[in-house]
DNA sequence: TTCATTTTTTTACATGCGTAAAATTATTTG
DNA sequence: CAAATAATTTTACGCATGTAAAAAAATGAA
């Protein structure tokens, strides 16, 4: 392949027997040309390797094919999880992800969206931190580009939602705890950064108060998103000072459980469903370490793939409609119980 | 600020009271135009709120300013905190980073280089998946864009590579479990997907050889990337199978280890350096989640700030020089104990 | 074959910036 | 204050594409 080399799409229309416009209309869309014509430009892009440069073509579009995709925290798998996901469904939509994460850090945010808007993109979706993201700024970016939000929501933002039903999740959780041994004490972060972490609260207040339980918070200290070793901390102090109100535990989400059992097992306290067992604990959202705590952990799984694939279509749609929704739509997934054997 | 909206430069140029060609280039380099006018235009620039056309700029520039990061996978925890460091460096710099993952597929590696290709970067940092990887692609890729290897290597490729001393850690942690027990097996992949791998197999022979021990390795099935089911697999078969020729496993990393450990608990084996303990395990890498291990795990700390150093300051010295390196360099950062209790 | 329809070409202009050379103006130095 | 130096402006062109309108050509149906 490749004869003589190729700058520009005048040169590429040239090489192929056609006029720039045609080319330069088959690159925005294949099927707006002849079967005939298409298949002759693509011979001679196989002949020629030539691609469109990118910076021309988006500098006079209308609009760039770009998604921004921002994260709270990549280090966090669960978002990488969840980004994966997000970023094969853009790439089959024919548009490119850029993904950034803010690593836990509003400023981090704040720049990563700063950085975007340079970018233009066609849309956006966006993991916020949530209590300490810079809720004004957000707004003022979401005005001026079409946003979807997912796994936490900021208020008056963006075009939707898509989540977690924290309220079935949680129930469900607490239901089967109760119905299994002890009801549950819920540990969580006294001041948690992730506004999940105060709907999973009042869910489990009211999942409590449903059945007839006194609900009982443990909330440790801690600040960041260092959640396992905020649960690991939190946890060996509950756990060494004066006996606890149920010897069963629910933490607010997976990564403080790790941290948990992690402390657990330090304390030589055998945790699980077993006989010679003296502590359950649960989690939430099936992280995918869960799967290899020690022992295994008892959770509720977050669909990714459907949280992904509704933010996605979603935006997409808002992108293409072009125009804006007038009522934001909020879509919550239900968990799934993933019994394991810590509870 | 903002009071009439600006659209481009030259609006901008007559608004600050220059000429665009003076505007433009305190944009390249705030410094290149005299104090008063630089102050001038930062006036403005609060004013106004105008920032240039990223793409026109990337069109006529004969270098962008952004730098790639492609790394094997986002999902491991290990990646995510080396991008996050190799990112906050590259816009210390004043570049633009952009972040892509193979997510272990030798496809999306081959289709991210592709896409990093139509950006145009100044430079790369690629750690690449290895063993699968597309070699030719690769080195045809390095052949048009400055690229720096981090973590692995491929042979003939890159301006450098930066990584970590294998032959070192190893020895060490070797050493370490020979004179506080027994020597150490060695629990690896049989065909691991991680050239590092196979650094780490030759190193842990070499260093049983020197200290007058003989290797044992054992190589679990398996295929791909989900290192902790397929240790968790492997371990599971080798502890219900027959009696360890060792109580010390030397893992070939963390990942391995997890699910070791986690296999190890569910066997009802006590790994750990206390008294009643009946194995001990080691891991490599120092990854995050090996401090929330059931026992906590030791193992050889790699030291990511270095290595993120390294390797951006080595690709921003490419790319200033504007010259191609004639040699490739290797830079081998040695690795630390971390203690904990599980070996 | 002829006519209506669709596709392609031609022509022309727009986008928002970089950059080079020459002319001008401002600043610094002696 | 004049000369030397540095910064800025003017002018002009280039970059690689999108896009719109009118003209031409190709296609398909009767």
């Amino acid at each position: 392949m490749s004869d003589p080399k190729i700058k520009n799409m005048e040169e590429f229309a040239t090489a192929s027997g056609f006029s720039r416009p045609t080319v330069s209309k088959y690159f925005n869309d294949p099927n707006s040309v002849r079967k005939s014509t298409r298949e002759r430009i693509e011979a001679a892009l196989e002949q020629f390797d030539y691609r469109p440069n990118i910076y021309a073509m988006n500098q006079n579009r209308r609009q760039t094919k770009n998604i921004g995709v921002v994260v709270a925290n990549l280090a966090d798998p669960f978002f990488a999880e969840i980004a994966r996901n997000i970023e094969r469904l853009i790439v089959e939509a024919g548009f490119r992800p850029i993904l950034v994460s803010s690593y836990g850090s509003p400023e981090q945010e704040a720049d990563a969206l700063d950085g975007l808007r340079s970018i233009k993109p066609a849309g956006v979706l966006i993991a916020p931190l949530g209590r300490s993201s810079d809720r004004d700024a957000m707004r003022a970016f979401c005005d001026d580009v079409p946003s979807v939000f997912f796994d936490n929501e900021i208020e008056n933002a963006g075009e939707a939602f898509v989540g977690l039903n924290n309220h079935q999740s949680i129930g469900m959780i607490v239901d089967y705890l109760c119905r299994s041994g002890e009801a549950p004490i819920f540990f969580e972060m006294k001041l948690p950064p992730n506004p999940n972490a105060f709907k999973r609260r009042k869910a489990y207040i009211s999942s409590m108060e449903r059945l007839g339980h006194e609900p009982r918070l443990v909330q440790i200290d801690g600040d960041g998103w260092d959640f396992e070793e905020i649960g690991f901390r939190g946890a060996t102090e509950m756990l060494t000072g004066r006996p606890l109100p149920s010897d069963t535990v629910l933490c607010s989400n997976d990564r403080l459980a790790i941290g948990f059992l992690s402390a657990a097992y330090e304390q030589g306290i055998r945790v699980g469903i077993g006989p010679d067992c003296t502590l359950r604990v649960a989690g939430h959202d099936d992280h995918p370490f869960s799967r290899f705590t020690c022992p295994k952990l008892t959770t509720v799984a977050q669909d990714y793939r459907s949280i992904a694939e509704k933010s996605v279509r979603t935006l997409l749609e808002v992108i293409d409609s072009d125009r804006r929704a007038e009522t934001r739509e909020s879509t919550l997934f239900d968990g799934k119980l993933v019994m394991r054997c810590s509870a």
